[in-house]
This record gives C-alpha cells, structure tokens and sequence, in this order.
DNA sequence: TATGAATGAGTCTTCATTCAT
DNA sequence: CATGAATGAAGACTCATTCAT
C-alpha cells in the first residue's frame, strides 16, 4: 500500500515533533518515530537524510522566522530615542514577539530545551552571540544619531541582555499565561526595561 | 596496586567532573571514567549508586551552596527600601554573586549547561520556581513593612527575574571576564536593574 | 527529460565502471549509480537484472577478449619448439598481451581487485584452472611431435605458471609504466621464462 | 555463568577464523560468530576493540612470522652465487617455505583471499611493495660482492617477483598438494627460477 | 519505459549495570 | 574492597530489490 508522498512526509514530521517535545532529542529514536507514524523506518530516509536533518526540518519554519526578525531589529525606523517613550513602537514589538510565541510555542520549546545531541544544540549560544553584534550596531548608530547618549555599554552587558531576551521566550513558552497574565507583565517587562535603559543611557 | 578508600572516591569524582564537563552528563561513559581514573569499573559502584548519584556528589557542594545563598535572601536584614540606593547591599551581594561564581566555575557549567540526561537536567526549572516563592514572600514583606510601595508585581515577572539570575551567571561562567569587565557590567547590572525596580514599585 | 533508451543503457554501464572501480563490488550501491548516472533506481532494473548482471555487463567484452586469448593459445602454428628462440613469435604474443592491458586496463582491474562479492568473485581461480587445462594439452602435443623433450612437467606447476600470468596482468595493470620500461621489463621476462622452460623440457 | 579469561578468547577467535574462512571478513558478521562460539555478542567487545581488530588478531601470528621470514631474506650468508648452485641453501629456503604453509595455511587463505573490507584488504600490495625494496637491497649488494654481474634488473621485474612469491604460496595454499606432488613440484620451480635467474644476472 | 516509495532484514557498536570470584 | 566478565537491550543507518502507478 503506497500513500502520497506529502502525506508520508508530513505525517512523519508531525510524529517527530512529538517525539522530539517528549523526549529530547536524544532520546528519540528513529525506530520509534517509525512505529508511531505508522511509516517503514528505512523509508523515512527516503526523506529525510538522517535524524539530524529530520530535526532540522521540523523547525525550519522557526528557524527562518527567527532569521527575519533578528533582520528586522536593525531597520532604520527603530533608530529613534522615541522608542523610550513611543508605545506604539513597543506595543508593535511586543505583538510580534507574542505571535510569535503563540505561533511556534512547541517549536520553541523544542529548540531552546530538547535540542540536546542535534545540531542545533547550541542555538542558544549562537543566536546569542549574534543577536550581540546587531545589539551593538544598533547602539553605534544610535550614538551618531543622538551623540549626547551614552553608548559606552559593555559588549557582555549586551550579550546578557540578547541572552536574558531568549530566556523571557522560554519562560513564556513553558508557561501557559492566560491573556490577562501575559497583558500584566507585558507591561510590567517595558517599564522595568524602559527605565533601565533610559538610566543607563541618557543619566549616566 | 592498591590505592586508599578516600582517594579512590576522590579521584573517581575529580575524573567525573573532568569528563562530565567535556562531554556532558549524557555523552560520557562509566568505562572512560573508570580507565581515565584507574578505577576498576564495577568498583565505583562501591562508592556511588549509578551514574546519576556519581553526578550528584560533584555537584554536591555547589547545590548546597546554591541553597544556601536562596536562603539568606529572605533574612530580616534586607528587608530595606534602602537597598535601592544602599550600595553596601548591592556591593555585598554582588561579590557574594561574584566569589560563587569563581569558587564554581566548572561546577556552575555543569549544572547549567551539561546535565541532560541527569536527574538535575531540570534544575534550573526548579531552582526558578523556588526562587519564585522566595521572591514572592520578599515583596509580600516589604509591602507589609512598606505600604505605599507597589507590590502588585505579576509571579511571572518575578519567575522571569529569577530566571535572569541564572542566565547571568550561566554567561559569566562562560565568558572568562577580566576584573575590570565584571566591574563594568556589574555596575551596568545594577544601574540597569535598580531603575527597573524603583519604577516598578515606586511610581506606578 | 528522457533519454533514449541505449543511451540509458550506456550511461548506466559507465557511471556503474566508475563506481566498481573506486569502491569494488560489494562497496558500491545501486543508488549510488542510479544516482550519478541520472537514471532511475528502479529503472535500472528495466536493462539488467540485478547488481550481479550488470557487474558481468560491464565486462562482458574483456571476458570474451579473454575467451578468445585462450583459445588462440592452442592453435596448430604455435606447435614448434622453434618458439624458444623465435623472437618473432614471443613478440607477437608479448604485443598482444600488451595491446589487451592498455585496452582494458580498468576492466582487468575491475576483475582482478574489484569483483568481491559478484560471480566473478573466484574469477581467477575459475581462469587458471581452465588455463591449466589449456596448458596440459598444449604439452601433450608438444611431446607428440618432439618426443624428446621432457613432458613430465606436474599439473601444478602448469596451473602455477597460468596463476603467474594472471599476476603480473595484474602488476602490469595496476603500475604505469612508462613504454620504456614496459619494454624492459618484456625483455626480462622473456629471458627470464625461456630459459627457465628450456631447461625443464630440454635438459632434464 | 562466568567461563575463564583464556578460554573465551581463544574459542573466539577459533569460532572467529572459522567464519572469516568460510564467508570472508566483509560477509561475517559479529552476530554469528558470537552466537556460533556461544559468547555474548557484547562480551566480544570486552576482548576486541572491534571486527577489525578481532581478524588482526586471528591473523597476528602469521603476520609476524611474514614479518621474520623476510627480515631473514636478506641475512649476509645468502649473498653468495653459490645460492644457484647450492642445494642446501635452495632446499633449507624451501623447507621453511612449505614448513610455513603447512603451519598457517588456514590463515594464509584468510589473509590472502577473505580480508576484504578489513585494514588487511591491501596486505598483498604491502607485502609485495616491502618484498621488492628487499629484493632491490640484495640486488645492490650482490652487484658489489660480483661486480660481473648484471644488476640492471628493472624495480618493476623484481615487484614481479614478489608478487609470484605471493602467488604462488597462494596456490600451495589452496590446493591441498600430496608429498609427491609438493616435491615435484619444488623441484620444478627451483630447476626453472634458478635458470631464469642466472641467464637474466650471468649471462646477458 | 520510468519513477519514487516501500520493504524487511541486516550492519557494527555502545551502554549502564550486575554477577561471580 | 576490588575486579574483569557478562548481559541484553538499544542505537542509527544501509542495502538490493520489488511494488504501484
């Protein structure tokens, strides 16, 4: 019995996203995603290339919006001290980033917490360190805008922030906020990061 | 060659920590502890139950020191509006932060970020949530001793704080820091994180 | 695209002599042919009919070259004991052994290093025997018409001499040598041999 | 049930020697050799690193002997011209030679025939490549002992020569010759090599 | 003819732990 | 206390070939 193509495909890489959110990574195994989905176990690598590539192929969606929103962060309309005080800048933000998580919550959780053993299992460290240097750009360009500001801020500072950003979205992945919750700190994390920011910035 | 009882436990548990840290809780093997050691394989299981309680006794003094770092949070003395300007405060708890740190090092990496498969591989859930509680009490006092100030902050902001903490220290543990460095960060640290607070509890 | 149908055929042949070279019989994978070849696995199928045959298609022209080798090895005009000082005759015999290396050399190596795991597998035992067979009646006739000569020569040593010949086949196919020395080298062997079967046949 | 140390290991690497022969080392597996000697499939692993190292060792024995066999080759009581006429030296060489077979033939058909896929497959190019750098020295220091000689002999005659050498044990190997036979057959074999070899090194 | 999907048995190797001595 | 042997289940992946279309 032959079923379609995109079926098999789709049905195993759903099967694997179970698999992968129960057990990790590394403690799944391919026969037993095999025997779940109901699909011959060397026929998945008519598929996929190995455990690796399926597991990349599970977050690919993720990945590549993670990619342009890092793109997005830099964009010159963001270049403005406004940005302290516009709501409406933040509120945009803030709803992309929530979309974002509502969108991929068990993606997420995949990447940041069950990658142990793939290739992406320094993601984290990864996308940290890049999200730095698009953090410090952000910062140089700031400082020709607005020069009275200042820009002396470590590299580290800005690294443990990009890091502190990953570990909001894992926080917020595991838990599931009711809306008001999520309204609540929403809130709460923009004026507490509002005023660290501006004290560090434009007081110092 | 026979070497002594407390050597043997010893030298096992310094191999341990050597190899659990090159290559993870998961990915490390009785037997390359064992040679590595020159322990009898089946010998260690004289000393330590299995693998995971092996891991545990290294990270026994770390853990304990963790509990009881949790613990002083809480204590009378800091129950202060002035913390928020008393630098002493900060300045000690920093440095206690800061000695924790350097004490554990490799302790800290392993915790964090190599314990998959072990029974500490959620521990940073766990030491979150603990610290939530604390966290939680903490301002329930301060509101009581303080009645004006706001404290009607949401428990996940106060998880996500918590889990700052441990992101923080996971990144100092990996970035070799120069003194002068952690002192700028740290002071960036504090400027960033006191404004944050004061304007969460006092102006809103 | 389709291609025609003995072009797929060739190709197929081709890609699959690459292959057997590089990795022999038994290492190299019908997918991996069907692959580079650009023609459908299972297509394969449609020109050969399996793995084995399409290993003895790829040889098919050297095994009958060969065949015929053999049977020319017996002809009356060779029956003279003249071919011990007959330069012409060993020269002639010499060029065609040569002509059949630099013809197919990569075919010899197939056969001779490559077929583990095909029917050709016990190629060379298969051939010696038979050139054994060849080289026992070749003597027979010899002492026929030269009743002096001594033709008491064991089966084994005969079967030894075919196995030689197949040897330095292979010795000549695998170096490369330059003409110079492929001349040389004739010469050597020439001398070499001669003396050696004079000596066995005329003076004992 | 615990057998002694020894005996595992050798009726496994007995019950291993049987296999390799009879499906040679790529077609054995570890499954069969395991259940066949009655060992757990895993305890192999205790005495041999792995497949590989499991046939070396079967074959260790006479890979050292080879080994001596041609560091004797080149001693300095063989670089002598009487070699050609001496007896005693041709038949002490050749008694060595049978002795030889006699004693490793199992294992010579494995090294020879049935090592592909292992880290032994290209031991006949090896030894042949070793054998005619031996070779080559003796050459040289024949020519300086009688300078008369012709040492103008071709790398590539003497890499033939070798490479029969191999051959031929290769063929004593396998077929299973009477006493009778194996003198004939010696004696044919000196009477033709010692002819070849002085017309090539006397008498050009 | 041509295709990609499907099969099912097979590969070597590793592991934490326990057993017998 | 100490040891090396033993266990049994599990791991990812490959293969030649056939099936259904």
């Amino acid at each position: 019995m032959q079923t379609q193509k995109d079926n098999i495909r789709q049905i195993t890489l759903d099967e694997a996203r179970r698999e992968f959110l129960d057990n990790g990574f590394k403690d799944t195994s391919m026969r037993t995603i095999a025997k779940n989905a109901g699909v011959g176990l060397s026929n998945i690598y008519n598929y996929f290339k190995n455990k690796d590539e399926l597991f990349l192929e599970v977050l690919k969606p993720l990945l590549s919006k993670l990619k342009s929103v890092m793109a997005a962060h830099n964009s010159p309309e963001n270049l403005s001290l406004n940005i302290f005080e516009s709501t409406d800048y933040q509120r945009e933000n803030i709803d992309m980033f929530v979309g974002l998580v509502e969108q991929y919550r068990p993606d997420l959780k995949l990447l940041l917490y069950k990658a142990y053993g793939s290739s992406l299992q320094d993601f984290r460290e990864t996308f940290t360190n890049e999200s730095t240097i698009v953090g410090m750009e952000y910062l140089y360009k700031m400082k020709e805008k607005y020069p009275h500001i200042n820009a002396n801020i470590s590299e580290f500072f800005i690294h443990t922030m990009s890091s502190w950003w990953l570990t909001i979205m894992g926080e917020i992945v595991t838990h599931n906020l009711t809306h008001d919750e999520t309204e609540q700190f929403i809130t709460e994390y923009m004026t507490f990061g509002t005023a660290g920011w501006h004290k560090l910035m434009c007081e110092e």
